[in-house]
DNA sequence: TCGATATACTTTGATTATCAAAGTAAAGTT
DNA sequence: AACTTTACTTTGATAATCAAAGTATATCGA
């Protein structure tokens, strides 16, 4: 009886616990890296900015539709995104030649190095969180955010 | 030799795989959480009311500096979002007696029905992850979301 | 090959969230 | 009573977003 009343406990301050973890990932989770990422060097970008950056990516150019579909933002939308990335010189704009309807966006000098800068922050943060955990405590940190998308794929089932 | 590159091969399946998981969630998890709470019974609210709902809570009256500290917004921000709030029939405005600057701010019955609605849903959630971890998974995934806040934490030490 | 349709993108008009700074009213201080 | 502080609202500006209208180019069907 007494252990079962323990059990219940321990589940329910995991509950707790986990609850007022997500809460205030969730809420906080896009300040909070904007804060840490959009340093000195970068300043005159959003995080949304260096969202776009990261989708263009650096290998090979890629169009307006395609960039649009990997942000989930509409093509209207991303346009005026990189008119700024343009206007502060971070992505360049291209007409391709064999389909002039095509407008082909890469990133300049300056967007790489904001890419670069970007990258090293996720390695940081990512080295930071597996330094605490070890062996199989890494796959169950995959098995549980893996959860938590599936809990919203299936949640958002369209 | 062999032994050690399956190692590292298993450590950097598990970066990868945490890499990818955490920028997917952190992009998105926002955008997929309102297409989950905002329903048909809700859905003249944006997820961010609903925040403001969930922080004004059930319990007594709050302020307006409070409310706004603790969602790290300025007061002029939580200005306008209590106005669309009030208009919308979720939440209260009063003078308080006491203090005639103060401005105490509740749930009407919609709200308090909004607030329900949005715990239902944390609650699904995280019984949806608790279903697929035992044990010590459990405290492991507590460990790891802290790490990941404190790094933000140390990060944006201001 | 020409006209209709489809595609790729930009522009426009509207809405929402946000901040800093100025404004208003009440309370506290000296 | 005058000055300062506090609590909030208003204002003006910016960014992100969408739907719908507009523009230019490509493709398809007769």
């Amino acid at each position: 009886m007494i252990i079962k009343v323990k059990l219940v406990n321990a589940l329910n301050e995991a509950y707790d616990a986990l609850n007022d973890l997500l809460v205030k990932l969730f809420n906080n989770i896009l300040t909070y890296e904007e804060k840490a990422l959009i340093t000195d060097e970068f300043k005159d970008i959003s995080l949304n900015d260096m969202h776009v950056i990261e989708v263009i990516g650096l290998s090979q150019k890629k169009n307006m539709s395609s960039i649009a579909k990997s942000l989930e933002v509409t093509v209207g939308t991303l346009t005026i995104a990189i008119n700024n990335l343009v206007k502060k010189g971070y992505v360049k704009r291209m007409r391709s030649a064999k389909d002039r309807r095509v407008v082909l966006v890469s990133l300049t000098e300056k967007g790489t190095d904001a890419y670069k800068h970007h990258e090293v922050f996720h390695d940081e943060m990512i080295k930071a969180i597996m330094k605490r955990l070890e062996g199989e405590q890494l796959d169950v940190l995959v098995k549980a955010l893996n959860s938590v998308q599936d809990f919203f794929k299936t949640k958002n089932q369209d």
